[in-house]
DNA sequence: ACTTATTTTACGGGAAGCCGTAAGCGCATT
DNA sequence: AATGCGCTTACGGCTTCCCGTAAAATAAGT
């Protein structure tokens, strides 16, 4: 493929260039809204990142990493959104926390930042404890500051949060939810009796699938959460966007 | 108040001017993300749009509303995301529904666009039919073209409503929840009993107040919902914003 | 003012959920 | 093999919720 071997070439040759880079020379953003991309491009020429490129569906994302390391000219970093739109095009990832993962798995040097309106400093904590995100820039009245720090912070190999989020983070931080719990609580947001989860358990093969043991499991979430019935709880995940 | 005279007087200009506008000429952006302002300033610019301004705060932009009145030089179109982050600064306007609701008391005939990532056409639905928008605009994959196209729509007078949401407004119109539905939806929500809501309904004057009323209210909703369980009708609150 | 219709309330039986106790099971240690 | 520990399951009573029926209250029509 000469088209490949030209890249590669390309690549090469920038990175013996002698003149000395303090930026991130190729960097990929997925993001959903054209809008922000071509900002986003704007501003990263502005920092003389001239090899960025864009996804607007995470699918396209990661087929782009993929090739990029075929190609031999990996992107450097990542920047992400987390929620991306259905338009009703099907894809086998539909947002960012899922694409960082299965990137990660690919190419686990590459920096990646989150580039979100998520405002929950909870959710964010997640992403830096088990996704190991490089840095969260939060989409807002400071954002176009924020990112180009953030970009500056990763370089050096440091970790971006912003000052906001920094403090929030510890105040909130309440209860993990495992994938057992998640799926107790989806069955009851999606209408289905108590009584009938442990069937569609046994089909997930989770465990523990008795009754008494569901009951008792959301009785303690309820309980570490200060929550008295299951409605709260409903409420709760759907504002944490854990269900 | 020479500066306002200035204005006055350079829009007075501008109105009596022979060369035939075609577009907008003054515009608000109200967006509380930065680098959204930035990016539609510079779209705005493309189309020879010049006078734009923006305000990171709903109450902002409605000072400025009030104060183009003032000077004579009121904008001719409102710009505005609907959900605005609380950084701490208190606003007597919190998000961009409000701000359309009470900027329409001011300046009645001004033109509204709403630009925002709400994916959800219920909601866009109730802003059409509630508060008169002009047009709506998905951030989205396609939102640079869908905003040049909104602007010249609004402009000849006609409505905007992107491809993708004028069919499922109609398919997803399901049900209207009034205020008492809301009230009670709200108690459920937060971990009330529901032998707990005849006194907080009669403390908050709705009626009617009795368990087996607030009973039958709720069973109708679910009927009318298809829904069996009230965490289910939470979780569909909460996806829809009611709540 | 009387009847009719609609809404609101009261009540009661059955279903679902909650919660404590005790029995069952697996697993590691000795 | 026996013991102890932790996790899972089974069961029963108690509470809350659900839903139907009927009485009471309010609104509407003649």
């Amino acid at each position: 493929m000469p088209v490949h071997r030209a890249q590669a070439w390309k690549y090469k040759l920038k990175s013996l260039s002698l003149k000395a880079k303090n930026m991130f020379e190729r960097v990929l953003i997925a993001e959903d809204q054209q809008s922000m991309n071509f900002w986003m491009l704007q501003t990263l020429k502005e920092l003389e990142i001239t090899d960025a490129h864009y996804a607007c569906y995470c699918d396209d994302a990661l087929t782009r990493i993929k090739n990029s390391l075929k190609d031999g000219a990996p992107f450097d970093l990542l920047i992400t959104d987390l929620s991306f739109v259905d338009d009703g095009r099907t894809q086998s990832i539909s947002n960012g926390a899922d694409l960082i993962k299965v990137v990660r798995q690919h190419q686990p040097t590459i920096k990646v930042l989150v580039f979100s309106s998520e405002p929950n400093p909870t959710v964010v904590n997640m992403l830096f404890d088990k996704l190991a995100i490089d840095g969260y820039v939060h989409k807002g009245r400071t954002d176009t500051i924020d990112l180009k720090a953030a970009l500056a912070a990763i370089y050096k190999g440091k970790k971006f949060i912003p000052e906001a989020f920094r403090v929030s983070i510890r105040q909130k931080n309440a209860f993990k939810f495992s994938n057992y719990d998640v799926a107790i609580i989806e069955q009851i947001a999606g209408g289905a009796n108590q009584n009938k989860i442990p069937d569609y358990l046994k089909q997930q093969n989770m465990k523990p699938t008795s009754l008494s043991s569901i009951e008792k499991r959301l009785a303690q979430i309820k309980d570490e959460l200060g929550f008295k019935k299951n409605e709260q709880l409903i409420a709760y995940c759907k504002d944490l966007k854990i269900i």
